[in-house]
DNA sequence: TCAAAAGTGTTGCAAATACACCCATGT
DNA sequence: ACATGGGTGTATTTGCAACACTTTTGA
């Protein structure tokens, strides 16, 4: 094989090439805000200003594994079923001033419980959750994209499971409604919500309740599910 | 800006640098069937397979111009209305024997009134339409890529217009049906199917009609909008 | 006994589905 | 006059949206 790629009609040598960078945006539901983390850049281009951690792809590591290798630097975290999902990959070839970047993004939801201490990385001198809603002037193109992603988010609320990697294993029927009422940024009735959910089958109860105030104890419930789960669109 | 650039604490000319391809797919309905545009690979690796037509990028142009010259030399069509969206961006470490190849992956759809004669590249000895439901033994992990765009398609063409890049300018109703029964593999009732196109008020009548055999004439229709158009999904 | 969140059903409306016949045309 | 696809309306079902009160608990 090796001897048959010698007789190509070009030479790989000369094919431009150029730097791919994973750029990683990782959200999660604090004090019932949707929050998403941004460093604060400690070198050129846009040195000090807020962007979405991300870097270069290694040789020998998937897109897809440098997603998740960015993902553990900045968070800590690793767990195989966090979801994590490709959302676009941008190439406009003046969109970085050290040459032309091809960056591959990613988004994943992690919970909030299992967020533990921020790590400083290398190219980051300073780390901090943002409220989608209040972001502050962003380096690169980064506002757009965080837009883009929140739409797909939204999206992939209404007809998958995904919300299963915003909440803990155990939840009540509350902190799963919480979770879209924060991303939707909008209210829903309690008992369509439940109806609604239940219908589905996503999720089912353990038969443990919890109590968790001067109040009635709620019941637990957990996803049935923790993959990625596309409910069917097409009517059969 | 230059100046501060050399201050990084890495350098940009050792950090590794994959080939970049683009690679698109491109739809069409031809004789009641839904097709996509092979190629037959004239040199190594998987020399004389079938493999979706790409190429890669240069080193001055977008991702989308990249996606857009490849659409062009392999069909001749350079619209600017045409549906052309990014799919996927594969980049597993072992996909190409060539070495590291990070494929940006698009699809396209196109009027088969529109496609001229096929234009063999210098890197195809062949150039085929196929029917996606019997397609040949394909180089790389191109089965996995187009079934993945067969999913895409049939979503997007449950809430937006992308189906007006399907059809000439002028349609019926009948054929615009067609275009959907083709897609999704089964059929529509007629009224149903009419009475829901039209509510969604995304084509209008221009108040022509057409013959076109021994029955009745019928009414043509345009898209209102030869963009992408993206129905509401989140009740307001 | 009170406050606070948990839990639970019904009704009305809108949208989707199922379904069958007449119309205009060229031969 | 007939074969062919074009064109149309209604009844039924289903899913979504609106809506309010009782229960359980700890203080």
């Amino acid at each position: 094989m090796k001897k048959k790629l010698e007789n190509l009609p070009y030479k790989l040598e000369n094919i431009f090439k150029p730097l791919v960078a994973v750029d990683i945006l990782i959200f999660s539901i604090i004090e019932n805000e949707l929050k998403i983390l941004l460093i604060k850049r400690k070198f050129p281009p846009f040195e000090n200003a807020w962007a979405i951690p991300g870097g270069f792809v290694g040789e020998n590591e998937s897109l897809e594994q440098a997603a998740r290798r960015e993902l553990s630097e900045e968070t800590g975290l690793a767990q195989i079923d966090l979801f994590l999902e490709q959302l676009f990959t941008f190439g406009e070839p003046q969109r970085d001033p050290r040459g032309r970047v091809i960056s591959v993004s990613y988004y994943a939801l992690i919970p909030a419980s299992k967020i533990g201490e921020l790590r400083a990385k290398t190219d980051a001198s300073q780390t901090c959750w943002y409220a989608v809603s209040k972001l502050p002037k962003l380096a690169f193109d980064h506002t757009d994209i965080i837009k883009y992603a929140l739409e797909r988010l939204r999206y992939k609320m209404e007809y998958t499971n995904a919300s299963y990697s915003l909440l803990d294993e155990e939840f009540t029927l509350t902190d799963l409604q919480k979770v879209y009422e924060v991303v939707f940024a909008r209210t829903f009735d309690k008992r369509n919500f439940r109806k609604k959910i239940l219908s589905l089958s996503i999720i089912e109860p353990i038969g443990k309740k919890v109590v968790r105030g001067v109040h009635r104890p709620a019941g637990l419930y957990k996803f049935s599910n923790r993959q990625l789960f596309v409910k069917e669109i097409i009517e059969p």
